[in-house]
DNA sequence: TTGACATATTCTTAATTGGTTATATGGTCA
DNA sequence: TGACCATATAACCAATTAAGAATATGTCAA
C-alpha cells in the first residue's frame, strides 16, 4: 500500500516528521552514541565511557532516541541496555559520510 | 582508494561534519524548499511562492543550502537560480519518509 | 534496615537559530 | 538619470535545546 513511490510534495506534517528525525541525528554527541551501540546493544554506563560525557547528558540523548524508535531499550536486572532498532539509521550516517569523504558516493 | 569501508568510529570532527548535514535537513522549512527545487532550478521567487514564507527567509535557508553544498547556484540576468546538487539529499529525505510510512514508526 | 550501584529526572544556564522587519545591493528598462 | 524588480544582508526577538549540577528512583547484596 503506498509504498512511498509517488513524487508529490509531503505535507506540511509529513515534512515536520521526517524534519524531525533529521535533527535528532543533527547532533554529534547522539551520532557519538549510535557508534556506540552500532555493533550491539550496550548498556548506560558503557556508552557514557565510550563517548565521554556526562550521565546525566547520555540519558537524555539516549531517551530521545529511543522515544523516536531510533533505539530499544531492554531493561535487564539493574542494567538498562540500549541498542540499534533498525540498519536506517546506520545507512543513513554512512551515505551521508561517504558522500563527504568521496566526493560522492554512490553505492548500495 | 580510501573507499569508507571500514566500520571504524568517526573522529570528533567527521560526527560534527555529518552531523552539520543532517542538522540542515533538520528542518521542515528547508525540506519544503528542497521540495521545492527538487525536480528542476527554480528561482528564489518561484521558491518563495512555492513555500509560502517570506523572501529574506528563503533567502537565508538558500544560502545555507547551497554553502553546505546540498544545492547550487546560478546566476542569469538578474534571477538566481537554485538546484539541487546531487541526488543523495533525495535519497536521504526518501528512505527516512518511507520507512516511516512504511511501518513501525512509532515512539513509545 | 544500610549501602553501593545504575539509571532517570528536574532545574537552570548559555548558546544556537528560525523568523520578521527593514534596508542594501545590483540588474534592467524607460 | 530614475523607477522597478530580484536577491541578499543586517539587526533584533523568540523559541529551542544541549549540557551541567543536583537529586530522585530503582535494584541488588550484605
Amino acid at each position: 500500500m503506498s509504498t512511498a513511490k509517488k513524487k508529490h510534495p509531503l505535507t506540511d506534517e509529513e515534512l515536520e516528521a521526517v524534519a524531525r528525525q533529521f535533527r535528532l541525528l543533527g547532533e554529534p554527541m547522539r551520532l557519538k552514541i549510535l557508534q556506540a551501540v552500532c555493533s550491539e546493544a550496550r548498556t548506560v554506563n558503557d556508552i557514557v565511557s565510550a563517548v565521554g560525557a556526562t550521565q546525566a547528558n547520555v540519558s537524555k540523548h539516549l531517551a530521545l532516541l529511543a522515544a523516536a524508535g531510533i533505539l530499544t531499550r531492554q531493561k535487564e536486572r539493574q542494567c538498562v541496555y540500549y541498542g540499534l532498532k533498525n540498519e536506517l539509521t546506520l545507512k543513513l550516517c554512512e551515505l551521508v559520510h561517504a558522500h563527504r569523504e568521496g566526493g560522492r558516493g554512490g553505492g548500495r
